[in-house]
DNA sequence: TATGAATGAGGTTTCATTCAT
DNA sequence: TATGAATGAAACCTCATTCAT
């Protein structure tokens, strides 16, 4: 019956309207990572998902809809756990270490929501804007707590979101290991001012076991105007 | 008549055949870098070429080969122009600041073009692999030379092409106006190591201006089977 | 609660059942006159009457029968008004002034309902001679009473109801104001031969202030064969 | 084959896309004929036209198209003939009565054009006011020649339309025979204020065989926004 | 080579209707 | 009675590709 997708399992508690619904996103995050928000359609999605085609339009308005529930779905949800898993943190070097390691976890533990969130990071600003938002919080700790000697603006802050897109490509490409989180983390801590041995040692200790939970349902989201799909 | 692409320059002095080619694969680049590969549609570039549909078919066997065609061109013209760019550049730390710098010149010189390789990078692993191969040859030279205090490994070289295509895409979409090519050079080499002044200082040194030549044709390439279209 | 239709204030002192029922027609009646009886869809009409889109399945077998209920309501409704509104008059020549002033007056009282009827009139023939069957009586005592001099066949009675039915349209597309009635039909007493003066006068009398009443409920109605939908 | 149709006549001697067009125009005019505007799809009207429903696209941008160039194609050539047939008469009465009767002749040629026509003229307010302007003139022109007593307003031009339109359905519909146009028009003379003799004489005189020609093609139109389907 | 009409599979979406609750 | 999720046929339209000229 293929109720095994993640939104599936978020939903198994909820209502049988909400239980189709996350049936649906659970096809389309699959179909958007292997083919594309473009590419993937609505009558593959109800397929996948086991049901008519017409029920697809019982639960979303339209095709843009589900991408939009799909995509801000997994971004939240990424969001949530990774900040989760930092909530003690204090020390914005761990913090920033911390970030680009977990969040190349989370969004491996899902190939297919990894893949798919790549694809809507490079379509929607509105989710980008979202994620670089906490990237900005903990760049200016450190510059606050002194650790960082370079200084913040926008170009930093992009291009340190740059080298973990880059490292989601490369482990779902297969082109890397598990090792190459630690790897990145530690390349972005020497950019931002870390001494090269502290940078080796924060970036290669030891993480925690990964807890997963499950949560919360999608709103709203409006693609970019130029550089898209 | 529109024979204004870069495409139907380089092939202005070639016969009839080549120089209808390469129209059609200077409106595929516009079309492209504005709807995505999959959405660009092959009636509209014959129209915007201004000929018969028909006619793609009598240049192209099908889609595929006219994107690859134009990716293709596309890489190996930029990669032309920034060799003959860096050919008189011994030291590494100058080379690779120039790399970043120039690539991104290069590409934003063409809006189009520049799209349309962003779009190709994530899409065709022989491109990827093709350009990575030219870094790997700085980075190494660097380290050789005892520039580089960092290890050249494969998620080092990609990190740094991620930083440079992050670049690429803020620039287009308007974000970063022209210093940010510096502003990420500066960052690279502090990543690799050399000490802030110095990274300062090469990232920011005056270029020379820019002078653009026209060249040869493209041949091959086949798409990722994975993560791609 | 939107019970404010017309057929839902037929069916005020009706049980629930009819109430319910009721309230669909007259959203009916309100889609039918916007979007005719054909785009009209049975989800909006439900929604319209605030209810689920399968209690409408509850109230009617399906779409044609709401479609027939509905038109024969209506057509019940004004023929049903329209004696009632002369019931008291004798001389044919102020009957048939009368008929076509008072029905264009009680058809506009509710546009929905005179769009409905209007596109009804073309669709089903039974609604159409039923009409007719009223219209030919007056005539015929016209004739009787020596005051038309053409001759009553199913020409001019036919030319008759389309000469109202052409000043009913009129007056729903706003090209015509209140006094088209008058006009309609001081031409057609010339038509059948009322001297012009007396068609004149007879047609355009002060009629008695329009008195609603509110009644009963529909049953049948087949569509045309031919030239409907 | 099928090349039948009146359009397809038109287009018998121009190239082979128009020979397409046509085909797909007449078969366009027979399901319009029989289902209605919006009933009528694009599919099966290929399917009429014996061709791949995506070559209807080739010829036409949509549905919205074919049903404009399929309406203004049929009112222009009616037009026509009508003109052509009543180039000689200089008589304001003998012009009214030929202009109904003869009308409704030409429109009764092809049963499959009286029916679209019908339709139209009810959807397409253009078409409507272009027809109407017609009669304006010759009404107008027997008010100036005295023989006409009633007064020329919209109201009258919009009633007069609305009887010839009245007899075409009747004809249509097969209710009537082809002794209906000259009951009609004489009906028509009289409300003018004919006397009645003459009304009957001029009506019932015996018309000029009828001579088809051919001609020309459409261009534009736009429905009506209000009381359409 | 070049043309452009023709094809038909497949895309998104709508909608009358059914059915389990 | 009432609900509303589910269905699947069918609507409009797009597009890569073929083919006769």
């Amino acid at each position: 019956m293929l109720a095994t997708g993640l939104f599936s399992n978020e939903a198994r508690n909820l209502g049988k309207s909400a239980r189709t619904r996350a049936r649906l996103m659970d096809a389309a995050v699959e179909l958007f990572a292997r083919d594309g928000f473009k590419a993937a359609s609505v009558n593959e999605i109800a397929k996948l998902a086991e049901m008519a085609n017409g029920t697809f339009y019982v639960h979303f308005r339209d095709k843009r809809e589900i991408v939009q529930a799909v995509t801000l779905g997994i971004a939240q949800e990424l969001a949530r756990q990774l900040d989760e898993a930092m909530v003690d943190i204090d020390d914005a070097v761990e913090r920033v270490s911390m970030a680009t390691r977990r969040f190349l976890d989370l969004a491996l533990t899902s190939p297919d929501w990894g893949r798919a969130f790549f694809r809507a990071a490079w379509a929607f600003r509105d989710l980008r804007e979202n994620m670089l938002s906490f990237l900005r919080a903990d760049l200016e700790r450190g510059r606050d707590q002194g650790a960082f000697t370079v200084e913040i603006d926008d170009v930093l802050i992009d291009t340190f979101a740059s080298m973990i897109m880059g490292a989601l490509f490369g482990r779902l490409a297969g082109d890397f290991g598990p090792e190459a989180g630690a790897r990145v983390a530690e390349l972005q801590l020497r950019m931002l001012g870390v001494p090269p041995q502290r940078a080796h040692a924060v970036a290669n200790r030891q993480l925690p076991e990964l807890r997963l939970t499950i949560a919360a349902l999608p709103k709203q989201l409006k693609p970019d105007p130029v550089p898209s799909r």
